[in-house]
DNA sequence: CTCATGTCGATACACCGTATTTTACTGTTA
DNA sequence: TAACAGTAAAATACGGTGTATCGACATGAG
C-alpha cells in the first residue's frame, strides 16, 4: 500500500485566530461600512463555516470592540510628544484621519468604554503627557474634554460626508438651492437666524473647522490646567 | 333585507400617522433599547401589519430620523435664554437630560444630520443666541464647537452607564478591584499613568464632570468670541 | 351597477445572530 | 490493533429582521 494509493487525508481546517477574524471584519467594513459585517460573511471570507468564530468571539459586539481596539492601534504616536498639548492635538488629528480612513469607526467612536490594549495604551500615553503637570483629577478632565470634542466633530463630519455622498451635493449647495424640503423650510421664515447662516456662511474645509474647533478646546485645557485645582 | 342578515362591515383599518408612529417607536426603544425597535413589532404595537408602515416612512433609518427630532422637541428652552452661554449650556444639560431619560438617544446623537423641524428650531433658537454679538461663521464654529462637544461627553457617559449596569459595578470599583482583565493589565506595569489614575482618582459624579468640561469649553468659545474673527 | 384606482394585508425572500445537533477526527487505553 | 472517549468543526435549525411583491378588496367615478 504506497503513498499513492492512499487518498490524501482531508484538509485540515483552515488556522484561526482573532487576528485574522477582525482583519477580515475590518476589510468588510471598509468596503460596506458596519452594516456589512456580518459574522457569516466575516467567516466566509475566512473559508470558515459561521460557528467557528464562536469560539474566538462570544458576540458581534466582541467583534466590534476588536476591530475598534484595532484602529486604535494607528492611533499611538510615533515619537514621544513635546507636550500635552501637542500629546492631545496629535491624538485628535490621528483619530480624525483614521475615522475618514475607516468610516465605521465614526459609528463606534464612544459607544462602548475602550478597554483593549490598544485602546488602554492610547489612555497611558495620553494621560502620561499630563505627568508631573497636574493633578490626575485635572489630567483625566482635561484628557476627557478633549476627547469628548473630538470624538463628536469627527461623528458629525463622518455624518455630513455621508449625507453629501448621498445626494451628491455638498450640504450648503444643498440647502441653498437644490433640497426642496429644505428651501422650503427656509422660506417659512421661522428660520431666520438659520437661513442667515445657510446664506451667508463661508464654507470651510472640515479639516480646518475640526482644528479651530479643537484650538479653542485645547486652549480652555491650558487654561483649566493654569487655575488652580478646585 | 334586514340589518340583520347583511353581515357587519370589516373594521376599518386603524387609522395612522407618523405621529402615533414615532410614539410607538419611542415607547419600544425608551424599554429595550434601540435594538428592541423593530419595524415588526412598532406595526404590532399598532395593531397593523409591518408594511402599513412603509407609508409613511420608506426606510427603517427613516425612522431612526422622526425619533430623533421627535425627542428634539423636548431640548427647546422653555423661556428664552439671557445670552449665549446660557443658550448653550442650557442645550447641552437638557441635551443630557433627554439622553438620560431616552438612552437610545445616545446612540443616534450625532450620527445623522438633524434636519427635521425640531432639529432645525433647535439650531435656530442656538444661533439666534449669538444675533448681533459675532459674525455667523464664528456663531456657527461656537455652537459647533460645544455641541461636538456634549455629543461626544453624553456618549461616553451613557457608554459607561451600561457597562456598569451590566456589571454591576462602578466602572472604578470594576477596574480597582473585581475586573480581572483590567487588574491584570495595569499589573503589567505597562500603563503606569492610568494605574495612578484608577488608584488614586476621585469619583466624581458624571453630572459634575460634565458641567466642569462643559464650562471649560464655553470659556474657550468666549475668549474665540472675543478675539477678532480670523 | 360597473369598473378603475389605490390602499392594505398576506406572503415571500434573503439574510441575520446564535443554539443545538451531528459528524469526524484525535489521542488514549485495553 | 481495536474499541472508545473526548473534542473540535460542521451542518442544521430557529426565530427573528428589513423590505419587495402581489392579490384582494373597499371606495369613488362614470
Amino acid at each position: 500500500m504506497t503513498v499513492w494509493d492512499r487518498p490524501e487525508p482531508p484538509t485540515r481546517p483552515v488556522p484561526l485566530d482573532r487576528e485574522r477574524i477582525v482583519a477580515a471584519a475590518v476589510a468588510l467594513a471598509d468596503e460596506g461600512g458596519l452594516a456589512a459585517v456580518s459574522l457569516r460573511k466575516v467567516a466566509a471570507r475566512l473559508d470558515v463555516g459561521p460557528m467557528r468564530l464562536y469560539g474566538y468571539i462570544s458576540t458581534k459586539e466582541d467583534l466590534f470592540d476588536l476591530m475598534v481596539d484595532e484602529v486604535q492601534a494607528e492611533l499611538l504616536p510615533e515619537e514621544r510628544p513635546g507636550d500635552w498639548r501637542e500629546a492631545l492635538s496629535g491624538l485628535a488629528h490621528r483619530t480624525r484621519r483614521a475615522a475618514l480612513r475607516h468610516e465605521w469607526l465614526a459609528d463606534l467612536l464612544g459607544g462602548r468604554p475602550a478597554l483593549g490594549p490598544n485602546g488602554l495604551a492610547v489612555a497611558e500615553a495620553t494621560l502620561a503627557a499630563f505627568d508631573g503637570l497636574a493633578d490626575i483629577d485635572t489630567a483625566m478632565r482635561a484628557v476627557e474634554t478633549v476627547s469628548a470634542y473630538f470624538t463628536g466633530a469627527i461623528r458629525r463630519e463622518v455624518a455630513r460626508l455621508r449625507a453629501e455622498r448621498a445626494t451628491g451635493l455638498s450640504e450648503r449647495d444643498w440647502q441653498r438651492a437644490a433640497g426642496p424640503y429644505m428651501t422650503r423650510m427656509l422660506a417659512t421664515g421661522r428660520f431666520p437666524a438659520l437661513a442667515k447662516a445657510v446664506h451667508d456662511g463661508t464654507d470651510v474645509d472640515p479639516e480646518t473647522s475640526f482644528a479651530a474647533g479643537l484650538d479653542w478646546v485645547l486652549d480652555a485645557v491650558a487654561a483649566g490646567l493654569a487655575a488652580p485645582p478646585a
